[in-house]
RNA sequence: GGAUCGGUAGUUCAGUUGGUUAGAAUGCCGCCCUGUCACGGCGGAGGUCGCGGGUUCGAGUCCCGUCCGGUCCGCCA
């Protein structure tokens, strides 16, 4: 028997016993030749041990060091000098023998919470970064999320199902992974970029309500929250409207908040359609966890037709318009007031208007409106604006006396995004994107087409099993969906087809997403064909999907969370990379492993495959 | 595909307008230390300044190229 108890265990009231305690050495304290304390750590935590007089003289000749693995018997003391720090700081044990079951190398980063290692050198030696208590308690919430997902959809009758990994190849969407068959030379499987047709199929079979907390791989370029694999919760109903997966996947976050958080979210689950995300927030994740909502100073949108600018101008009326510089003749002027900033200094504004002009916001500048608290204002356009219309600027934005308002303006698409970068980053800066507050909202009806410039065609927002809301699905079937450039395609009626689509939203992160399928073969092949696929080609890339609704498909839909993004914004951090055991750098590239890699001439040969590397 | 920041001791970093022998902290090694818990004290070892080229009397520092890493844009239905 290797441990009797874990380093993490002993209290007090375990006094007298004797154990044996096995685990890794965090440090070796030494004071003088009769006396040596050792930190021993485990998973479960740390117990000191006390070496005493005769035991530490053999230290002189087998000498411990950091991350020795070490097996130690002796009796569980009151110490005298207690350690409020740590669970088991009230003991220590009188070590009677101990024996070194492995040593180590010395490590070439500190274990410890605040390690003095680099990203990269913990990625290399990532399993030794595991071992530090910060990493592992992430890999601890990342298995409750997994519990509670699990316990919550094994409740509510969901079934898990395994899908296939090696599976064909479809041009729509990210790009694949693909793995080559020896068996079948020159043909490729895929790797799933998620199960999407494997659950819709098991609709059809009748296993009404399955998940699967699966991997995913999409060869794309990755971020601090993108890995080329990746974890979903994966799930899908029958019989079921948008309003049932709402409901029943509010109860799984609720569910997962209160136990993995201790969470009690008991207010309603906002909710806001894809459009008023846009409008008000710039994006379709907006952050409500604060307001800053965008008013648009300038009419008309060419996205939104319907909205009325805040001030009712039309464009020539603006009171932007023809102002010199950044401001000349923008397609769209977009404002937030910033709450209490209008104290800022000069060299505040400045660095402001540096930021928007970074490559990655890429604005020409960025317009002020201080309202001090004596109402007065204060702009950066003060030669061009009466008082008047600077007041009237800032009632469009809503801004009190104290605000800041910060104006964007240029082309449409541009400018939202880059108004939108602001309003994150001011709440940034002012301490309002709080990681222990959470607001989830779910947004709604968003386009269930976007028009795709580069191959003037109709792309699918989401993906192509998604169904149009019902109203909308004879103007589908009804018009044809070709487009002759893009100038046209706002005016097209597929423009306005809304999906019966939802993201929930957490924080400003898109944590999962779905939508109610199409089940009927002709609305489908009108929709492959709205993504420009002929008859032949439908068949040989979908044909088993639209066989399959030959033979009674019900209604059906579902949504996939992304399950390494949740971990990582409930435990609090931007990057989803703590979260995995063993992730990819932002190259692909597993560090430790070396992987990617060459492999054999053998298996090229095997495969039938030659190189024709550029 | 593009932008941007970084690469100096095992590690994390500093290094001025280009100028003596490239520093600090920590880790490591040795000696000392009987209640430490970020133990303490004294001493020591440890560097091809990512790599290649260029400018210069002289390059860690300036220029060009390249590799590696971080972040972002494009991309990610």
């Amino acid at each position: 028997m290797y441990r009797t108890h874990t380093c993490g265990e002993l209290r007090l009231t375990n006094k007298g016993t004797e154990v044996v305690l096995a685990g890794w050495i965090q440090t070796v304290r030494k004071l003088g030749t009769a006396i040596t304390f050792i930190d021993l750590r485990d998973r479960y935590g740390i117990t000191q041990l006390l070496i005493g007089e005769t035991l530490t003289k053999q230290l002189d000749e087998n000498p411990l060091g950091r991350e020795f693995v070490l097996q130690a018997t002796g009796i569980v003391n009151e110490r005298s000098n207690k350690n409020a720090n740590i669970p088991t700081g009230d003991i220590e044990i009188t070590v009677t023998s101990f024996k070194i079951l492995n040593k180590s190398a010395v490590p070439p980063f500190t274990i410890q919470d605040d390690t003095d290692g680099g990203d990269d050198l913990r990625m290399k030696y990532r399993y030794l970064d595991l071992r530090r208590n910060a990493v592992k308690k992430n890999i601890e919430l990342r298995y409750a999320v997994n519990r509670a997902a699990r316990n919550y959809l094994h409740q509510h009758n969901f079934m898990d199902i395994e899908t296939p990994f090696l599976i064909k190849s479809t041009p729509e969407g990210a790009r694949d992974f693909v793995v080559p068959s020896r068996m079948n030379p020159g043909q490729f499987y895929a790797l799933p970029q998620s199960p999407q047709t494997f659950k819709q199929l098991l609709m059809v079979s009748g296993y009404d309500r399955y998940y699967q907390i699966v991997k995913c791989f999409r060869d794309e370029d990755l971020r601090a929250d993108r890995q080329p694999e990746f974890t979903q919760i994966d799930c899908e109903m029958a019989f079921v409207e948008q309003e049932d997966i709402l409901t029943m996947f509010e109860g799984m976050i609720k569910s997962i908040f209160k136990e993995v958080k201790g969470i009690d979210y008991t207010e309603i689950v906002q909710r806001m359609t894809w459009e008023d995300a846009m409008w008000n927030y710039g994006n379709d994740k907006p952050d409500i966890r604060f307001d800053m909502s965008i008013a648009n100073l300038l009419f008309p949108q060419h996205t939104f037709p319907d909205k009325k600018s805040p001030l009712e101008l039309s464009g020539s009326e603006s009171p932007l318009r023809g102002v010199g510089g950044p401001l000349d003749g923008p397609e769209t002027v977009l404002a937030i007031a910033v709450p209490g900033c209008s104290e800022y200094s000069r060299k505040q504004t400045d660095e402001l208007t540096d930021w928007v002009k970074r490559p990655q916001i890429g604005m020409k500048g960025l317009v002020f409106v201080k309202c001090n608290t004596d109402g007065t204002y204060k702009s950066s356009v003060d030669k061009f604006y009466s008082e008047e219309k600077l007041k009237a600027i800032a009632d469009s934005v809503n801004a009190k006396a104290g605000d800041l308002i910060l104006i964007l303006a240029g082309a449409e698409e541009k400018t939202r995004k880059a108004i939108s970068d602001l309003r994150m980053e001011m709440a940034s800066r002012l301490g309002l994107r709080k990681e222990t507050e959470f607001k989830l909202l779910w947004v709604l009806d968003f386009p269930l087409f976007e028009y795709d410039e580069d191959g003037n065609r109709w792309v699918a927002r989401h993906h192509p099993f998604t169904s149009p809301k019902p109203a909308q699905i004879e103007t589908m079937i009804n018009n044809n969906p070709v487009i002759d450039n893009a100038a046209e395609y706002l005016k097209h009626p597929y423009a306005n087809i809304k999906a019966n689509a939802y993201d929930m939203v957490l924080n400003g992160n898109e944590i999962g997403g779905g939508s109610i399928r199409i089940f009927q073969r002709e609305l489908q092949e009108k929709m492959f064909a709205a993504l420009g696929m002929n008859e032949e080609e439908q068949l040989h890339k979908f044909g088993f999907l639209l066989g399959a609704f030959e033979y009674g498909a019900p209604p059906h839909g579902g949504i996939a969370f992304g399950f390494d993004r949740l971990c990582a914004i409930l435990g609090g951090s931007e990057s989803i990379r703590d979260f995995i055991a063993f992730p990819k750098n932002n190259s692909g590239r597993d560090v430790m492993l070396d992987a990617p890699a060459t492999i054999d001439e053998k298996q090229f040969e095997e495969l039938q495959i030659k190189l024709n590397l550029k």
